[in-house]
DNA sequence: GGACCATGACGAA
DNA sequence: TCGTCCTGGTCCG
């Protein structure tokens, strides 16, 4: 899953991709057939994220017609929600940006590296584009939802809310999150009094979207190790000033993860093993950054997630795992007393 | 082809 | 705390 840094790195995909055009929507796979209807051919006019929440805000009345490119009372907004493993796949025309192909949950899958083949047969459309005609690959497994633009198209599997709302709605929707620290209006105070005011664990109140929104499993994990809290200490009894640390914290890392499209909490000098010339060292690199200068293996990219068993980077003590409320729980017992 | 797994969240009990 | 939903890749027979 696709942690809140993924949905907000695709709210700016698709403002890149699709901002002010007039949109073709369908359900492929035909459980989103009604929801398809009401959006088809309206303008995408915004492209919002809020912690796991991707909105894509949709022309009201006059629909199509060409306007101010900004949400009002009349905006229809599709709110997508990616669960566990949804994914969002692109596909351009040779003249669209480039953006990564595949964004979501960490799959390989065809089109990641790549784009996506085009597959001959009745699906397939001819659009033509700004500057050339391209072929609309086929949708590929359970796609959802479909969205196509004018040189590209973005197809949607596996999410687990994919719904049609109100501007009411969505503001009741965003009432019950809590503050994002990737946002400009994420604050710090209400996650910190939120924390402070329940004996919850710390590690399970930073699962809690109700109190930072956003978080999922990793950077619950990395956060703690970076701050060096046990993650079974309750919130109430972990002091206000490295509560207010861990939000900091979130906001680097989680911004970090938006602008890289990958999670990176280990230090420089945390990683090894490096090459003598000081180079990184050769292996996998994480989804969406393969070639990209400077990327971190993907084995380097952690402290203590998914690490079980292996000796910690800073202390060498074995990292534990426990499952907690039914997610698996990691951490290093002398980093994190 | 089937079991199992994954960065999530909901509701019932 | 448990069951349930959402999908596809991997590994095993």
């Amino acid at each position: 899953m696709p942690e809140g840094h993924t949905v907000h790195r695709l709210a700016r995909t698709f403002a890149t991709l699709f901002d002010g055009q007039v949109l073709r929507v369908s359900s492929p796979q035909g459980r989103f057939a009604d929801g398809a209807a009401v959006l088809d051919g309206r303008r995408l006019v915004a492209s919002e994220a809020w912690g796991k929440q991707l909105f894509l805000g949709f022309a009201g009345a006059d629909r199509s017609a060409a306007g101010p490119s900004a949400a009002g009372p009349d905006t229809l907004w599709l709110r997508t929600h990616l669960g566990l493993y949804g994914a969002w796949t692109f596909a351009g025309a040779p003249d669209a940006p480039e953006v990564a192909h595949a964004i979501g949950a960490p799959r390989r899958r065809i089109g990641e590296r790549d784009s996506i083949p085009s597959v001959p047969g009745p699906q397939v459309a001819r659009v033509t584009s700004a500057s050339d005609t391209w072929e609309v690959p086929a949708p590929r497994g359970q796609v959802r939802v479909r969205l196509l633009g004018d040189h590209a198209v973005a197809d949607l599997t596996g999410p687990t809310a994919c719904e049609v709302v109100t501007p009411e709605e969505k503001r009741a929707v965003e009432a019950r999150l809590g503050p994002d620290p990737i946002r400009d209006d994420g604050d710090p105070a209400a996650f910190v009094a939120a924390v402070g005011r329940s004996r919850v664990t710390i590690g399970q109140q930073l699962m809690d979207q109700a109190v930072v929104a956003g978080v999922g499993n990793i950077y619950r994990a990395e956060v703690l190790f970076r701050a060096g809290v046990d993650p079974l200490r309750p919130g109430r009894d972990v002091p206000a000033a490295t509560v207010r640390e861990i939000w900091d914290d979130l906001v680097v890392l989680m911004r970090d993860g938006a602008d890289h499209g990958a999670i990176v909490t280990t230090r420089p000098e945390h990683r090894t093993p490096v090459s003598p010339d000081g180079a990184p060292a050769p292996g996998r690199t994480r989804q969406n950054t393969d070639g990209t200068p400077g990327s971190v293996p993907s084995d380097q990219a952690f402290y203590v997630y998914h690490r079980d068993g292996l000796p910690c980077r800073v202390c060498g003590t074995p990292v534990l795992v426990k499952e907690l409320a039914g997610r698996n729980l990691f951490w290093c017992p002398t980093c994190q007393p």
